[in-house]
DNA sequence: ATACTATATGAACATATGTTCATATTATAA
DNA sequence: TTATAATATGAACATATGTTCATATAGTAT
């Protein structure tokens, strides 16, 4: 039967899935998926600006997609959400085999 | 093993989650899930103005969500991708279950 | 202490996004 | 035909978003 969502939940919601809505993200998190990586490996993985990953990292961190352990001077993010994770993946799958 | 993903994998990937990561469109979605909805309806169930509900209509059936039918003078519209509906619904259930 | 390395951060910028308003379109009913 | 109802659309607007640049921060090594 038909609930109607509360704005909370309704927020929650859009905020989880606009965290997977940017291409940036998806590479990142896909990349973590497979295995833990330090800020300048993601960058040099995607050739992207150093500035830009961190950013990126910043904002998935803040929504505990990722966390970060240190070691010396770098730091190595890894899955924080394996609930979202596996909506990623699932996704990345269901669409590969999609024409 | 780790398989990077191509450019066109991401940007389709990202795609899907972007459709979903506005709260207007999250409650359409969840709407539509559970009753076929005329535009009216659902901009009346929404307490939205139906310029906005027709937008949003609009770009979820140019990403193929959802599709419509006509009678008489109203449109009615209904999912058109069940991986994506349930990809809502499981995310909705998982985050009602969050603190 | 200084030099170096890795990462984080803030401001600026261009672009994207969601809503509203006014109006167009389309079909129905009289 | 004209009037009405439901929906679609385009322009305008304010806000959000992602990236870059320059620089700050923090830890390491000498």
């Amino acid at each position: 039967m038909f609930q109607p969502m509360n704005e909370d939940l309704v927020e929650k919601v859009a905020q989880t899935f606009k965290a997977l809505s940017d291409p940036t993200r998806v590479k990142i998190l896909h990349l973590l998926y497979n295995k833990e990586c330090s800020v300048s490996e993601i960058a040099n993985e995607l050739q992207m600006n150093q500035s830009t990953i961190s950013h990126q990292l910043k904002y998935l961190r803040q929504l505990h997609l990722v966390k970060k352990r240190r070691d010396k001077t770098n730091y190595f993010y890894s899955p924080d959400d394996y609930h979202v994770m596996n909506l990623l993946e699932q996704t990345v799958e269901h669409t590969k085999h999609t024409e």
